[in-house]
DNA sequence: TTTAGAAAAAATATATATAAAATTTATAGG
DNA sequence: CCTATAAATTTTATATATATTTTTTCTAAA
């Protein structure tokens, strides 16, 4: 089998620093999210260890990690697999986002400082500035999130979320393929900052709530087209 | 150092078909809740391999669990401690649990079968025959708030509080103790199961997000007596 | 004393070897 | 041709050995 293509000097190539468990996450992470590791595929130690050029305990130690994350499965009859969401288990966790988002938004409006909002400023304008690259949409989106997360400034929150995020790869395509999902979303950004700069906490929960709502009904837009 | 008292034939005993990675989890967790190890104390890989008459292989893994999971933590120049809550983090988990258990009973009034309310109600029944003893409430109400999670239909919703269920562990003595708690909690479970066989989302998310906050109270409560 | 730095000690990360499970394949009986 | 069972194979779990890293201890200079 041929070994995880790794692209080099690229921004995905962090370093050595890492230890090779955390690297080993990282890669398989990495192949999920670029499809080189699909849903329902099988996925061994052995060859693991072999294609990253490392041992067994550090490989094992990633897909434990990635399995409490719930993006490895232990399917029976089977063995480890890349986790398949059914359309129910969708909407299962696009439900959860909805409560959670929004929630750290209301809190964000609570807490935030101001250093915070310029912080979620500045992406959004840099969203803005790529609104016809898809990928790179979904990329400061999640960094708009991210920054969203820590502006709520509850640790349980953010690492939950952080683990929401995570699943949302096992998704595919990002939602910013749907026609005009990406101004919609801009503005919507803009809405929950405006909601947050001003402390109102239940504009802030409500923009936000509807923000992933619409998030949710583009990705169903994207299932139904297959 | 001394060996964990493993008490034998008990219902905390639940045997040899568990890996022993599992075993050395549920064996450090009992220690956590019985206050044999206590936050802030140091936990050592080989330690607990000659404690547990294991090899450091599956301690290892119970440790990465429970990190992750955040009952343990990698302090700085003191190497891996059972986690310390901080105030302001227990009052983030508190507030995390008013969000998520309202949300579970919400979703409870819309989706739990009539069996699934049946058995919530046998527990309160449990409950209510034990109202003397601080500790078997604190069971029969884990088991009350497990039913209601599993009763929410929603995996993600599930296992995250389920992940905040056990860092609870991490607080010490139950809420219980407080003066009269018992008989309030067990009336607050009575009006959630009400509100949930009526099917009436609001009311159930109100209920239990005040029942939330009273046993935040008291735990303010515990705390500020020492 | 205090503090920087080296040396020693301890602990963790990784590799590898062995044991135990689980899965697949092969074979005999219906 | 199907089904059940056992042998063979693969895969994972655990143990142990080795390599790194982190912490501590000790020493010497300020």
């Amino acid at each position: 089998m041929k070994e995880f293509t790794e692209p080099q000097s690229t921004k995905t190539s962090p370093r050595s620093s890492l230890s090779r468990a955390a690297h080993a996450h990282q890669q398989l992470m990495e192949a999920i999210r670029s499809g080189q590791l699909k849903p329902g595929q099988r996925v061994r130690e052995t060859d693991l260890a072999e294609q990253l050029q490392i041992s067994r305990t550090p490989v094992r130690e990633a897909l434990h990690r990635l399995q409490s994350e719930g993006l490895i499965v232990n399917a029976p009859q089977r063995g480890l697999i890349i986790a398949e969401l059914d359309y129910q288990q969708i909407m299962e966790l696009y439900q959860m986002r909805e409560v959670l988002e929004s929630t750290a938004a209301g809190l964000a409006a609570k807490h935030a400082s101001e250093p915070e909002i310029y912080a979620l400023r500045e992406m959004i304008s840099k969203q803005q500035d790529c609104l016809d690259d898809a990928e790179a949409q979904a990329h400061h989106n999640r960094l708009f999130h991210n920054a969203l997360y820590h502006a709520s400034h509850n640790r349980y929150l953010l690492k939950t979320l952080n683990s929401l995020k995570d699943a949302m790869v096992l998704l595919g395509a990002t939602t910013y393929k749907v026609p005009g999902r990406s101004e919609t979303a801009l503005e919507e950004h803009r809405a929950i900052v405006d909601a947050i700069e001003k402390g109102d906490r239940t504009a802030a929960e409500d923009i936000t709530r509807e923000h992933i709502r619409a998030a949710q009904k583009a990705r169903i837009e994207l299932i139904n087209q297959g």
